[in-house]
DNA sequence: GCGCGCTCTTGACAAAAATCAAGAAGTCAC
DNA sequence: GTGACTTCTTGATTTTTGTCAAGAGCGCGC
C-alpha cells in the first residue's frame, strides 16, 4: 500500500480494492517554497493531500494575516466550502517549504462517488469527524487561556515548533508572537 | 408543508415526495424548562429539531459550564460525534424554556438512508455546511476582540439577548458575564 | 566576509479582560 | 406582600494579553 492509500484507508475505511482505483485519480504535484496551492477568491476545484512539506492555510482579516491551520504530511488541503459548494475560496493555501502533494480535481473526485459503493456515506463520516475536531477547537477558545492553548498544542505536536516560524503558530493559537514567546519562556 | 418539512427541505433539498416520508419518522417531544434532551456521557441515539423554545448546549470544563451554542426554532440538537460514531456524548442539551422538539431515533434515521436516493450525499452537504460555519467561528476567535464578537452576534440575532440570560451568551462568546455587561453599556 | 531579511526575544507601557465583592432589580412561590 | 432566588450591573483591583520599539541571532546570496 502506498502512503496515500494508507491515509485514505484510515480516514474513509474503503475496501482495499476500491482504494487502488481511487488513488489512480490523484496526481503528484510539487510546490516550491512560497508557492500557492490555492488563493482566496479562486475556485477550489482541486483537493490536495500533503505527502511531504508544510502548507499554511490563512486568510487576510483587518490587514492582518490569520493562520487557520498548518498542514503537514497526512492532511488534506482544500477549501471545503469552495470545493463542495463551488463558491470562491476564502482561504489561501501556501507552501511553507517545498512540498509534495497528491491532487485530484473535481471531475475525477465526482467519479469516485459513482465508482465506490457507499462513498457518500464515507465522505459524510469523514466530514463529521472534521466537524467534531473543530467543535473541540472552538471549545478551547471558550474555556482555555492562551497559555493552556499553547500547552495543548505543544503536547499534541512538539515537532511543529521546530518546523514552523513561531509567529504563525501564535496566530493559529489566537495570540500575538510576543505573547507566545513569553509563554514559551515561562515553560523553560 | 409543515414547518419541519420546510426546514428539512431548506437544509437538505430533498424532493417534496421524499419529504413527507422523512417527516413521518419524527415524533413530537415536549421538554419542560430545565429538562435535558441529552446528558453528557449518555449515547446520543436521537436527533432533535427545535420547533419552539430554547435549548442550551453546554459542557463542564474545569468546574465551569461552558455554553457552546443556544438553539432556537429551526436548529437541530444532536451530539454529532455521539450520534454518528456511537460514542458517549460530550455535550449536555438542556431546555432553557419549555420546548417542543421533533425527534427521530437512530433506527428510523438510518431508514431514511435506505429510502431516499442520494440521502448520504445530502447529509454530506449539510454537514459540510455546518463545518464551514464552525470554521468561521474559529476565525472570530483568532481575529476578533470580545467586543467585536459581541457586536457580530448582536447584529446577527438581537432577539437572543432578550430571550436568554446574558451570562450564557457571554460564555458562548468566550467572555465573562461582567465583560459582556460592560460591552453592552458601552454600546448604549 | 558582509549586508540584508527574517525571526525571535525583551522591555516598557497600554489596553483588554478576569476576578472579587457588593448591591440593585426582577421573578416566583407561598 | 415577603423572602428566596436568580440575574445583572458596577466598582476596585489584578492578571492577562496586546502594542510599540529596539536589538540580537541566524541564514543566505553575493
Amino acid at each position: 500500500m502506498t502512503e496515500l492509500e494508507k491515509y485514505i484507508h484510515g480516514y474513509f475505511g474503503v475496501p482495499t480494492d476500491d482504494l487502488a482505483k481511487i488513488v489512480t485519480f490523484f496526481k503528484p504535484v510539487s510546490l516550491k517554497k512560497g508557492e500557492y496551492f490555492l488563493k482566496a477568491g479562486q475556485l477550489s476545484d482541486r483537493l490536495g493531500f500533503v505527502q511531504s512539506g508544510i502548507v499554511r492555510e490563512y486568510v487576510e482579516a483587518n490587514d492582518k494575516e490569520v493562520t487557520k491551520w498548518i498542514s503537514t504530511k497526512g492532511y488534506f488541503v482544500v477549501d471545503l466550502a469552495s470545493f463542495v459548494f463551488h463558491q470562491p475560496a476564502r482561504w489561501n493555501f501556501q507552501a511553507f517549504t517545498d512540498a509534495e502533494l497528491y491532487v485530484i480535481d473535481q471531475k475525477n473526485y465526482q467519479r469516485i462517488g459513482q465508482m465506490v459503493d457507499r462513498w457518500h456515506e464515507l465522505e459524510k463520516l469523514f466530514i463529521a469527524k472534521c466537524f467534531t475536531v473543530l467543535e473541540e477547537r472552538v471549545l478551547t477558545h471558550l474555556s482555555m487561556t492562551a497559555e493552556e492553548r499553547y500547552q495543548q498544542l505543544f503536547a499534541f505536536n512538539k515537532e511543529l515548533f521546530n518546523q514552523v516560524p513561531l509567529q504563525y503558530l501564535a496566530s493559529m493559537l489566537g495570540m500575538t508572537p510576543e505573547t507566545l514567546s513569553r509563554l514559551r519562556k515561562k515553560s523553560f
